[in-house]
DNA sequence: GCAGTGCATTACTCCGACAAATAGACTTGT
DNA sequence: ACAAGTCTATTTGTCGGAGTAATGCACTGC
């Protein structure tokens, strides 16, 4: 016999609603996932207010209807993310947006959950600008006869599905990654894995707004053949139209969502 | 009386020895911060290897003499960096590297809390001297008349005071911080931080290897005038004049230092 | 008016038990 | 002999409760 004294079967039924159901195996997505989640879109979306304080401990977990100590470590797992601070007397309270961390996958998934935010998608494209070249040039000179051999392949299965089908946006994501990989650079890896992720939403966005105006693979193309060549200042230059083209269409969706909420 | 069963005092004092006592207020460093730390550095410099998993909850937390959920809450904190993973049965393990969030602020402090990876550095600098140029050429075109003033005031208090004292690093800080700001772009200002955090661990270690062999005013002057003349171009090329210095200040340190251990 | 003090509130730490997932050993059927 | 399903031991996940430590704020005394 359980002591289940309040009733968790109960309990797991209230709170079924938060979405665990559809959740990868092993990234600790069960209850603190998921609270972690729901906490985290709030606070990134703005339903809880930037400088405001959350109820208790105590509170909070109850109305969640978990335990105190799954919910501290989700709270925990904001905090290491910079968007809560916690301290005694005062409570929990939602930080400054200066002090979160914007380049968090997890961050910025939340903050591409609802409808993009249009300040943002123009900072992203911003860095994109500046990165993502540099990125595509270091690439052109210290790239790998395997990892080209790699891109040619991403791009030839981008070429026979399009990005609507799910192996397709695979493709894409893997031609990033290889070009990632051969840039030879940690700390660019690690941004641009996290501006990847962000990108991937507001692609999976401007389908869910109404298909895709363009063939991407004109321009993932000729960012590989500069590869290809060797030809940094090429590559660069390649990778800044390729953007300049994504940036315009999301302009589109992003206005064509404005007029008809 | 407390029930206190095996002795609260004696542990606090046993493990006195990892750094508690000179900890910033009120960023949740007690017990489950030092461990935070202690974890976060033993695995971003390597002593505890990639794909290494550690020993159970159970195990670990009595070795570091702290309670299990302490010690979760910590385990949380890595996981939320994307350091490590953990599930059931296979327990807690180190990720590889590309999974860690190598911009994360603290990330970047437990990697340069030692001798300062060489790779890291470069790849670091790599990054700079892509991404800081942007940031001045933007807050040159953006900056506000009040931030003017204030990197005119911080730039005159980098002059009186030396950056060998806290005062001047806090104006170095003060500087880049406010031309941050002045590039009005989120993404970038969350970036920029990051690595200004990590550049200021390796001014520390320039300071602790020997001495500052340059004056690094002029160098900020021509950036601030650049920025005062809204001249984009100008702003772009002193930054990278800047990091120029900077980056062969910072392997003349990192070979002495290599020289002699 | 101001410095020092006490109190109430809040997060922090600890403990012990049970639940759920799952890798690997084992069993079974063909 | 091999494949598929089953069982078990191990590990993290979740829970509830109790005492500890920090600290904002009101109060007191000068």
């Amino acid at each position: 016999m359980t002591r289940d004294g309040s009733g968790n079967a109960a309990r797991a039924a209230r709170r079924g609603g938060l979405g665990i159901s559809d959740a990868p195996r092993g990234s600790g997505r069960r209850v603190r996932g998921a609270v972690v989640d729901y906490l985290g879109e709030r606070i990134v979306t703005g339903k809880i207010g930037v400088a405001e304080t959350l109820p208790g401990e105590i509170e909070t977990a109850e109305r969640l209807d978990i335990s105190r100590g799954t919910y501290r470590e989700a709270v925990k797992m904001l905090a290491a993310k910079g968007l809560v601070e916690s301290r005694p007397k005062t409570g929990t309270r939602v930080l400054d947006r200066v002090r979160w961390n914007l380049l968090d996958p997890d961050v910025l998934r939340w903050a591409f959950a609802g409808r993009p935010d249009a300040c943002l998608v123009r900072d992203l494209f911003e860095m994109r600008m500046v990165v993502e070249p540099a990125i595509a040039g270091l690439a052109a000179i210290r790239r790998t006869p395997d990892q080209l051999e790699a891109m040619r392949k991403a791009l030839e299965q981008m070429r026979a599905k399009s990005l609507e089908t799910e192996e397709g946006r695979m493709a894409d994501r893997e031609f990033h990654e290889v070009m990632l990989d051969a840039c030879a650079n940690e700390v660019m890896n690690t941004l641009g894995a996290s501006i990847g992720a962000a990108v991937a939403y507001t692609t999976l966005f401007k389908q869910r707004t109404g298909g895709f105006p363009r063939d991407p693979v004109p321009d993932h193309a000729s960012v590989l053949e500069a590869i290809e060549a060797s030809d940094q200042n090429a590559a660069e230059a390649a990778m800044r139209e390729l953007l300049r083209l994504a940036q315009a269409d999301t302009q589109d969706a992003l206005s064509d969502y404005a007029s008809s909420p």
